[in-house]
DNA sequence: ATTCTTCTTTAGAATAATTATAAAAAACTC
DNA sequence: GAGTTTTTTATAATTATTCTAAAGAAGAAT
């Protein structure tokens, strides 16, 4: 099945309507090897490159909310001004470079575990995320 | 000597003119026994209710940014549209309560050594920062 | 297929954090 | 004090993000 059927099926089940805008979406976000680190604005430039298909940047915005809210995407905090997203939604830590702005995922396993030995009271871990900051 | 003379040394030696806008924002900031987290508009309503003096908002940011230029404040990357601030400039960790949108320092004896085992070529880890999100 | 309903897209307006501007005030130098 | 530089401040500009409301597309019912 091509993946654009996965696409469509996928947004169906999560009762969202497989517009060719979100489709052209995923196919920017999904169709990779690698995960994607991205902003909203790199997002908004790379479906009218890939696609050479305009979607408004109201709908881009939309579109990466909805799948942040289903799951399908994260959102990672960095010192920047703009919001980072990740196609990798798993918990994992990163590299951050700090000239190029980009993120690098580490994988557990480059890390190692993590044992946090302080507690609040009435309050668990929810996440545990270690980011490395790079410079030359 | 009072905390006042302290400050005024202190910006003296970082040439910054010691006017008391900065001086009462270093009364805000400093003049405290645990580390200080907060955002500019934290700060900029501290200091109209500890002070009983107003200063612009223009004023806290080129303020706050001096100090962070000069290595009195660091900057915590969080997911939130606002920027943090921490008073503690030592490389240590956080603990962020989501829903009280609150940052807490974790010692470093309470995280133990965190052992990166990858590396990128040509780059060099600059700081390592692990943040525990918790939840209720 | 036609109609009806609900969801989605979109342009543009609104909001909110931050930065820039430029004139007045304050701080230093001599 | 006169002259110079820095700082403050109100206000405007910028930028990322969210909101709004109308037009369009998708799905359901007939
Ligand atoms: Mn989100
Ligand atoms: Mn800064
Ligand atoms: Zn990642
Ligand atoms: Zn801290």
């Amino acid at each position: 099945m091509s993946s654009k059927q996965e696409f469509i099926k996928k947004l169906r089940n999560s009762n969202l309507r497989p517009t060719k805008q979100r489709i052209n979406i995923c196919d920017v976000l999904f169709n990779r090897d690698k995960t994607f680190h991205f902003t909203i604005n790199d997002l908004f430039n790379l479906i009218k490159d890939k696609t050479g298909q305009k979607v408004s940047l109201a709908t881009v915005y939309n579109t990466v909310h909805a799948f942040h809210k289903k799951g399908y995407l994260k959102e990672i905090p960095i010192n920047s001004n703009q919001t980072y997203f990740d196609t990798n939604v798993s918990d994992h830590h990163h590299f951050f470079d700090v000239k190029e702005e980009k993120l690098i995922d580490l994988k557990n396993e480059d890390v190692g575990p993590i044992d946090i030995q302080k507690s609040i009271p009435g309050k668990k871990i929810k996440s545990v995320e270690v980011l490395v900051k790079l410079e030359d």
